[in-house]
RNA sequence: GGGCGAUUAGCUCAGGUGGUUAGAGUACUUGCUUGACAUGCAAGGGGUCGCUGGUUCAAGUCCAGCAUCGCCCA
């Protein structure tokens, strides 16, 4: 093996193993129960950014575990065709060559789009290839895809005979630059710094002598342009203030148009002045209380935000520019009441972000509160959990309260509106194919619905519409419900709620049954990553410093469940380092087998007479790490399970037992050279699998360099470890005793290279050591592990004492097993010494006071359980002996001065 | 305005159902070209667990209030 590890060697050339033997490949027909996971289908424009890398590195970790598990399992992948982003990036390329969409027309600019998709829109799923995953590749899909166009021609038709989806009038979220209709999802609110201006509205009572009257009437708006199509002005009813106004006129500046008072619950009489502008065709609060009132809707905006000839005067400005010319001429009237700061949320645009703009027009819509009563039930039920469960709150809460879903975009980029109207007979219906005449009159003079359909219109099938739905495959059958879907917080509405949704109503099955929400990625500073703030990690970058799998390790490192994850470049040096760290382990192993692979797999028969207590303390180890490992999987304890691997390789397999078996295999016991190598390798390979769903590439680079599978039998398909039962470990001899001595010979050590720090003697340099044994017990076992502790003390000499004391005063420390001293060529720092046992001794009391103050406590011993009782008490003893030895040293110490 | 989350070592974070001697990584200090590894080894310093009350034999952990920060929804 090479000195060094170099990852990008190697990485490529594995994954590309793995695909040329099919791998990733599922099969219905295969047996194994199935285990599945739908990929959340990243934008075909889209570029791998480290949320995707977060979120898909859970998922290849679950699918890899399940598939070594022996589970039927699939991974299918895909990319969603992003409506309005892919439609903006091939727009902005036209602008380029000095064309609009409108140029080509529809027809020409859709195969401008295909052609985009076809050149562009694999770049992320080869980054996905970079990372590792294990999709399906066979399976991608696309959702304009034929096979998924038609699920969702299904769904609209279903969902329109059943008269779930209907067409209207109504206010919706409008991007003027993108000019389409958006979902209440898809416009972002942010809080703004705004102003609310108070703007005068001149009255003229019913009757000219009435002087009771106001000179005008005061109301306030964030968004002055929109006055111009005002129809009415609103006040509480029972708002005794604004009698006298019943019968006034009231004309709206600039326009002249005479106003309507109404009387409205809607209005607060507390805020402001009690009475508010009612815009019907650009407010949405303003809209329903048009309808309620039968008010006429004046809509002073084109598509493009600028003003329309509604607006007078200041038809063709753009409105924030017609908001400026606005604010003047009132003020030159002296209509401006006043104007103070104010902090309000403003709708974005999700895609470009330009602020939305409330617009009245014709959409398509989704009924939802019907869909959402069983989707509502099979999350309370608990046949669909999340993790963390918190997020069930927010599911429910969205759930209970859903609103309509606005379906139409005016795009062309999309699943076109599959309703057709007779031009005949003007019948109108939907129909999954494009019908050649009308199901009516049979005139074939039919037009379809210029519209497009919301993306997310596909992506809420994505579940079963991968599998072949509406067709019943052998895939549904054997791939649906989904297991786990792995997904962060953001699109709990905009996805997670609709598919539950849509599983339910066309599959007559939930989706998935676990719902794993993770974090998000965020900078050293808590910012989220954006290419306009600049503090963009790249993942790819990262691959190519640091490799795949260190990029996947430190990420579920510093993956607490659920918790966002901070981010700064060095953060990937924990991986880099630790896969180093196991390519070293594995050279040295090797470096001393000549045989490796007979001593992998399976499970090897230890003989309990060749076992040493260190070698039974890492096979002890190992039984506990297997299970931790499996057990925070199946919880989906990511971060746990990178920890538990990191404390197990490295803090006890490297620093300890790697150590310990140096002594022999550089030794001359031939029989304790196999033993050792045996443990070596059957602890190792179980590592590697362990480790494997985490860092694939440099696993599947070990396995065959250490020899563990064959040409062709990879890794990837070995079997997941199992932690090996209770008789296995009697059979190997191993007891609870065997780990508590070897935990207490590490404390040992650790004590004894403390003493020589502490007296400045290099680690490496030799020294006489002198143990006295605190127990009887553990003098036979330490005296049958001479050999190796003084190895590990790196001693010149042991000396082993039972009973009686050292002759000579020498430094000291204790610990559980005894009383470890090292023997000084030079003279003893008495007083260093005395100082050094005190702060011992310090420490020991105070353990010890807190340690008597619960025994001594009456409500303690009788209240508390019988074994944290039993369990203060040990440590009692464990103290009280300790106290002693550090009191006999210091006198010993007392003498000397 | 409503809801949720966070607040533990200089920094980033772990601490499922209350009982640990409060941990890890990183940074820092000291010493090490030891035969797997300086992307390393050994030893160390560093914490009133945001604040105030409460429940309990026992609170970093549970409850209430407050403060600061962040997210989601209006």
């Amino acid at each position: 093996m090479d000195k060094r590890y170099d990852p990008k060697a190697i990485e490529d050339a594995w994954y590309a193993r793995w695909l040329e033997n099919g791998l990733f490949r599922g099969d219905p027909d295969q047996g194994g129960e199935p285990y599945s996971v739908m990929i959340p289908p990243p934008n075909v424009t889209g570029v791998l950014h480290m949320g995707h890398a977060l979120n898909n590195t859970f998922q290849d970790i679950l699918v890899r575990w399940r598939r070594m598990q022996g589970r039927n399992a699939v991974w299918v992948p895909g990319t969603d065709h992003a409506g309005i982003a892919t439609q903006n990036v091939v727009e902005r390329a036209l602008r380029k060559e000095g064309l609009s969409r409108e140029d080509l027309g529809r027809d020409a600019f859709l195969e401008r789009v295909w052609d985009w998709k076809e050149t562009h829109g694999d770049a992320i799923v080869n980054q996905l290839k970079k990372l590792g995953c294990c999709c399906d590749w066979d399976r991608l899909r696309f959702t304009m895809d034929a096979g998924l166009s038609e699920a969702v021609a299904e769904v609209f038709v279903r969902l329109y005979d059943k008269g779930l989806i209907y067409r209207g009038q109504y206010i919706v979220n409008w991007c003027p630059r993108c000019r389409t209709a958006l979902s209440d999802e898809e416009s972002e609110h942010r809080a703004e710094q705004g102003k609310l201006w108070r703007l005068r509205y001149p009255v003229k009572p019913a009757d000219a002598a009435d002087t009771t009257a106001p000179d005008y009437i005061v109301v306030a708006t964030t968004r002055p342009e929109t006055m111009l199509g005002d129809t009415a002005i609103a006040v509480h009813p029972d708002d005794e203030r604004y009698r006298t106004l019943e019968n006034a006129t009231i004309t709206l500046p600039l326009v002249g148009r005479v106003l309507r008072v109404i009387r409205d619950d809607y209005v607060d009489p507390a805020f402001g002045t009690g009475a508010v502008k009612v815009t019907p065709a650009h407010d949405p609060n303003d809209f329903a209380m048009g309808q309620r009132h039968d008010l006429p809707s004046v809509s002073v905006m084109n598509e493009d935000g600028t003003m329309n000839e509604a607006a007078g005067p200041y038809a063709g400005m753009d409105r924030f520019e017609c908001r400026k010319a606005v604010l003047r001429d009132l003020k030159e009237q002296g209509l401006i009441d006043g104007v103070e700061d104010h902090s309000h949320a403003v709708g974005h645009c999700y895609r470009c972000e330009t602020v939305v703009e409330p617009r009245l027009s014709a959409q398509w819509f989704v009924a939802m509160k019907e869909l959402a009563r069983p989707a509502v039930e099979a999350v309370k039920s608990g046949q669909i959990d999340f993790t963390p469960a918190r997020w069930t709150k927010v599911y429910l809460e969205w759930m209970e309260n859903i609103r309509d879903w606005c379906i139409s975009r005016q795009i062309w980029w999309g699943h076109r509106i599959p309703v057709y109207t007779c031009q005949a007979c003007a019948h109108e219906w939907a129909a999954p194919k494009q019908p050649d005449t009308c199901p009516k009159c049979g005139a074939n003079d039919l037009r379809q619905d210029e519209d497009v359909l919301d993306t997310w219109f596909s992506s809420w099938l994505w579940p079963f519409s991968t599998l072949g739905w509406p067709q019943d495959t052998a895939d549904l059958q054997r791939y649906y419900p989904t297991h786990d879907l792995v997904t962060a917080s953001e699109i709990i509405f905009f996805w997670v709620a609709r598919m539950i949704m849509a599983g339910l109503e066309f599959k007559g099955e939930i989706p998935f049954r676990h719902v794993y929400i993770h974090g998000t990625v965020r900078d050293e500073q808590g910012r989220k990553m954006s290419k306009s703030l600049g503090n963009v990690i790249d993942p790819l970058a990262i691959i190519d410093t640091y490799s795949a799998d260190a990029l996947r390790f430190s990420l579920m490192m510093l993956a607490a469940t659920g918790q966002d994850i901070y981010l700064s470049n060095d953060k990937f040096e924990i991986g880099r380092n630790f896969g180093t760290k196991l390519w070293n382990v594995a050279r040295y192993i090797a470096m001393h087998s000549d045989r490796a692979g007979e001593v992998g797999m399976p499970v090897p028969d230890f003989d309990p007479q060749q076992l040493a207590s260190d070698d039974k303390h890492i096979l002890w180890t190992l039984q506990n790490a297997i299970r931790q490992c499996t057990d925070n999987l199946e919880k989906l304890r990511f971060g746990d399970v990178a920890h538990v691997l990191y404390e197990f390789v490295w803090g006890q397999f490297c620093d300890w037992y790697i150590e310990y078996s140096k002594a022999s295999l550089y030794g001359a016991d031939p029989q304790r050279k196999n033993a050792v190598l045996k443990t070596l390798h059957y602890v190792f390979s179980n590592a590697l699998r362990l480790l494997h769903p985490i860092m694939p590439f440099v696993t599947e680079e070990l396995w065959h360099a250490m020899g563990y599978g064959t040409q062709n039998d990879f890794i990837m398909r070995a079997p997941w470890p199992e932690s090996a039962d209770d008789e296995t470990l009697k059979a190997w001899g191993i007891a609870r005793t065997d780990v508590d001595y070897v935990d207490g010979k590490h404390e040992l050590m650790r004590a004894a290279r403390a003493l020589k720090a502490d007296y400045g003697i290099a680690d490496a340099k030799e020294a006489d050591y002198t143990v006295k044994v605190g127990t009887p017990v553990w003098a036979e076992t330490i005296e049958a592990d001479r050999i190796a502790l003084q190895a590990g003390l790196r001693a010149r000499s042991l000396t082993l004492l039972a009973k009686s004391d050292p002759k000579t005063v020498m430094p000291s420390a204790v610990v559980k097993l005894g009383t470890v001293y090292l023997s000084l060529d030079g003279l003893v720092d008495v007083e260093a010494e005395q100082r050094r046992l005190s702060d011992q001794l310090a420490k020991v009391s105070g353990d010890l006071a807190k340690v008597n103050a619960k025994l001594n406590n009456i409500a303690f011993v009788s209240k508390a359980k019988p074994d944290v009782v039993q369990h203060q008490k040990t440590r009692k003893e464990e103290l009280v002996a300790r106290q002693d030895k550090l009191n006999r040293l210091l006198e010993t110490l007392a003498q000397m001065a």
